[in-house]
DNA sequence: GCCGTTTTCGGCCCGACTGTTTTCAGTCG
């Protein structure tokens, strides 16, 4: 069994004990060692056979044994015993909002209810609102929550919920009584779904503020309005929550509130063992009764984030590397051997975007008419790549029509019609058995080429990992497009060894693209910081059918960023004259 | 179940909100 199974059946048992009334601790345990395997950048196959596993903070004994037990059978005796002793229905009913381990297990022991109809009967005739602790409004929250489940259940694209997002928080900052109001959580780490969005803002009078942000057009439901949170959702499920500080304590709410839960974890710790509680109201010595709280008294001025991670000894960690993965134990204050936090490439470093799509395969704007969009962006280049032949549902242009493209776009560049400068490349096919889908004089004659899968998505792993590497050892592979075909929210990445795959794009000299469609994201942002460590190159591509998507490059420097991926190894951030002879080397 | 250079036992991040209670448990983030 592979790791990413492993990590699944890790929070699964985490779950199933929940549903058993465990120990919380032992729960989370659990969890925190799924977390833990799953951000290991090391082999699992290696980290076992040198004993390395259980010197790995949050791995201990219990866990050791049955990773590996996993590991090398891909069975596991307590998992299976422990699935076959909850019903299914149980976890499903996890999914309601309200509804937690110890609820529904009361659920299950007091009324015996053990699938979502179940549920449904029992709220609709009474007996859940008898049951001692539940009530009427609980009965009819878990009627609701059962009708909206698919749409609560969804999370968001991250472009979609900005879209949602920008409206309110310039609406927030509009209002007379609003001091500060910033968008937290995963929308702010740059994450590529969302699941909620999170604002928070400071203000000596957070009623009116409330009462605008629960008032808003778009609101379908007010789920909570209080003083210091309110919760709404708009239709298609998104829900927002709004939380209003106090201007001294803002800095830690909204470091509080951008998360994620496992970098609040490791900060708190690291705040405990300097002798500070840390929370989103602020620091206090952690011996300290509640409500004497330091910040408050004026003993500690902290008003910003950086301030706050200064004062605990850090260097400051932007949002979008706040994902728990050993950014506090990387990035500590100025020491001789610290790492520092990299320069983040910003969308002003972009200077053109390559693999777009004309009307000459399946997008639907000519050469001139992204041109056109692409300086309005303000790229000094552009590269065309469109589809080849055997994505013949896409209008796949054969060797003929590319040799004709390259001579359109040639001429196209001479006519001086454009200040952007366009080069030409195609998405050629990996055929199933790892050949390419155009003959090798095609090929040489493009500025460059962009390999891609788009059939027999569900070959084995070894087979697909072996198809896409045959394809990055051709000497006319430039770069790699969407090395899972991953479609968020929608379809599974296919089967394949990225560790493998990046291993050949490096000793090939292949870069791997970050396909920027904002529903694609792929090359993943888990895979990133590391794969550029060892020398990896990259290259933002929208992957645009149409003017429009030539704008996703911006989701796609969300990820370089949240990989960390320094701009030297961003293709994007060359001017032409360093595309063109990175181009030009290849050959 | 994990962890520890004061600890191998006894802790484990913490506070608001909700709904049910009448002083608090469960859920959530």
């Amino acid at each position: 069994m592979n790791k990413t199974d492993i990590v699944d059946v890790l929070e699964d048992i985490a779950i199933l004990l929940e549903l058993k009334g465990e120990n919380p601790f032992k729960i989370r345990a659990y969890s925190a060692g799924a977390r833990v395997l799953e951000t290991m950048e090391d082999e699992l196959g290696e980290v076992i056979a040198e004993g390395r596993l259980g010197s790995i903070k949050g791995i201990g004994s219990a866990l050791v044994d049955k990773i590996q037990t996993l590991y090398e059978t891909g069975d596991l005796e307590y998992y299976t015993k422990l699935r076959a002793s909850v019903a299914p229905g149980l976890i499903e009913m996890l999914e309601i909002p309200g509804l937690g381990g110890k609820k529904v297990k009361k659920l299950h022991d007091a009324l015996g209810i053990e699938s979502m109809d179940a549920l449904q009967k029992a709220c609709e005739n009474g007996e859940v609102a008898a049951l001692k602790g539940f009530g009427k409004k609980s009965e009819e929250k878990i009627l609701t929550g059962i009708a909206n489940r698919a749409a609560y259940a969804q999370r968001h694209l991250w472009w979609e919920a900005r879209e949602v997002a920008a409206p309110i928080l310039e609406g927030l900052r509009s209002l007379p009584q609003v001091e500060r109001a910033e968008a937290a959580g995963s929308l702010r780490r740059l994450k590529e779904t969302v699941g909620d969005l999170d604002f928070i803002v400071a203000s000596e009078a957070p009623d009116p503020v409330m009462d605008w942000f629960v008032g808003q057009d778009a609101v379908q439901e007010v789920t909570a309005h209080g003083t210091t949170k309110s919760s709404v959702r708009f239709e298609g499920g998104l829900q927002a929550d709004l939380r209003v500080v106090p201007a001294a304590q803002f800095a830690f709410a909204l470091h509080h509130f951008t998360g994620s839960k496992e970098h609040n974890v490791a900060m708190r710790q690291r705040a405990l063992a300097r002798g500070y509680s840390l929370s989103e109201w602020g620091l206090k010595p952690s011996g300290l009764e509640s409500g004497e709280c330091k910040v408050e008294s004026g003993e500690l001025e902290i008003t910003s984030e950086k301030e706050l991670f200064e004062f605990l000894g850090l260097q400051e960690i932007p949002p979008e590397l706040r994902e728990g993965m050993g950014e506090l134990e990387r990035y500590v204050a100025s020491a001789d051997d610290t790492e520092v936090v990299p320069p983040l490439v910003t969308c002003g470093d972009i200077r053109g975007v390559f693999h777009n799509h004309t009307t000459a395969s399946d997008g639907r704007a000519t050469i001139e008419e992204m041109t056109e969009a692409a300086q309005a962006l303000g790229f000094d280049y552009l590269g065309l790549a469109d589809h080849s032949k055997a994505s013949f549902q896409a209008n796949g242009l054969d060797d003929g029509r590319v040799l004709k493209m390259i001579e359109s776009i040639r001429a196209f560049n001479e006519s001086g019609e454009s200040p952007v400068h366009v080069f030409s490349g195609i998405e050629c096919d990996i055929l199933p058995d790892g050949t390419l889908d155009l003959e090798e004089a095609t090929l040489k004659a493009l500025d460059y080429t962009v390999m891609s899968v788009h059939s027999s998505f569900s070959q084995p792993e070894a087979e697909m990992t072996a198809r896409v590497i045959r394809a990055i050892e051709h000497p006319s592979t430039v770069m790699l497009g969407h090395p899972t075909g991953r479609i968020l929210l929608r379809r599974e990445p296919y089967k394949i060894d990225l560790h493998k795959v990046i291993d050949a794009a490096i000793a090939n000299r292949v870069i791997i693209e970050i396909n920027a469609n904002p529903r694609r994201l792929d090359m993943d942002w888990r895979l990133w910081r590391r794969a550029a460590e060892k020398g990896l190159m990259c290259a933002i591509n929208p992957d645009a059918h149409s003017t429009n998507g030539l704008a996703y490059f911006e989701a796609g420097v969300n990820i370089a960023r949240k990989g960390g991926i320094p701009l030297e190894q961003i293709l994007n951030c060359r001017d032409c004259a360093g595309v063109e002879r990175w181009f030009k080397e290849r050959k």
